[in-house]
DNA sequence: TTATTATATAGGATTAATTCTTAATTGCAA
DNA sequence: TTGCAATTAAGAATTAATCCTATATAATAA
């Protein structure tokens, strides 16, 4: 497929940059969460792999998600204290989570991605990112009740 | 002090809306909350009263933080799946988190506040709040660096 | 290629965070 | 007051996250 070839060229390119090796765990947990729109925590990650990879661990799973934050290649969402959920999704966008289900459901907004940064709060801060995050109940939270 | 006063007029009138006990514990907790702008993690609340209260437990603080929680008299913050951290302050505003030192410092501002909900995520969801969360570098870890 | 070496992994141990259990206590309504 | 349902303290159990270390391996250079 073209977009999993596309995630390994990405993966090699972060590597190199970054003097990292190329080993098929990481290309395993990459490829896996590249095919999210969930934002899975590393557990889920790592049972969505155990099948194909039986011998992976939990904590290879867990440390090269933190690894992938850290050289930017995903980003840990916005949570509400349970585990961390990563999301591999660069591209500038925003959040709804659902109160109920815990459910977090990317929004694209070119209207949320228009708001700026006040002069007051950049003489405050360096600000390297920004979002808006909704919260409420989503659909299938409103039907039940 | 007056504000203290306020606190516990607050919480007793959710505690009898909910049909809640006011217990010297709610007070305490609630109290210590209120007295915070550093959304802390139940631990350090827990800390915070201990003085005071030497008999309270952990587990208390902690379910208690998560009753206020649910009654609408606090908020857990979004945070990157560390410890769940509370905030008292139920007034519209954003908040700005550092990277480095993962403090969340709160950012009033009237034009984040008039950011719109747009009609077709409006028709998904029903969005109960919105916040604009801002992250990066703050003062001090720009300082030392 | 092959050898070398620094990095990465598996798996279990440890630590930390959170929730559960239970017996005792205590607000508060009658 | 009294009685009772809600709440608490304390520790156990569970769950999440991190650490440790012996082994394996990707990447580099000969």
């Amino acid at each position: 497929m073209n977009t999993q070839r596309a995630a390994v060229e990405i993966l090699r390119e972060k590597c190199v940059e970054h003097g990292l090796k190329l080993t098929p765990q990481r290309i395993a947990i990459y490829e896996a969460i590249c095919h999210t729109t969930d934002h899975p925590s590393a557990d889920k990650i790592f049972k969505k792999i155990k099948g194909k990879f039986p011998s992976m661990s939990f904590d290879t799973v867990n440390r090269t998600l933190l690894t992938f934050s850290a050289i930017g290649l995903l980003k840990v969402v916005e949570g509400h204290g349970d585990p961390k959920r990563f999301d591999p999704n660069l591209k500038q966008h925003h959040h709804f989570r659902c109160i109920r289900c815990n459910t977090i459901i990317d929004v694209y907004s070119r209207y949320y991605d228009s708001v700026k940064i006040p002069q007051d709060i950049q003489s405050r801060f360096t600000v390297l990112g920004k979002r808006v995050v909704l919260e409420g109940i989503c659909k299938q939270c409103r039907k039940k009740s």
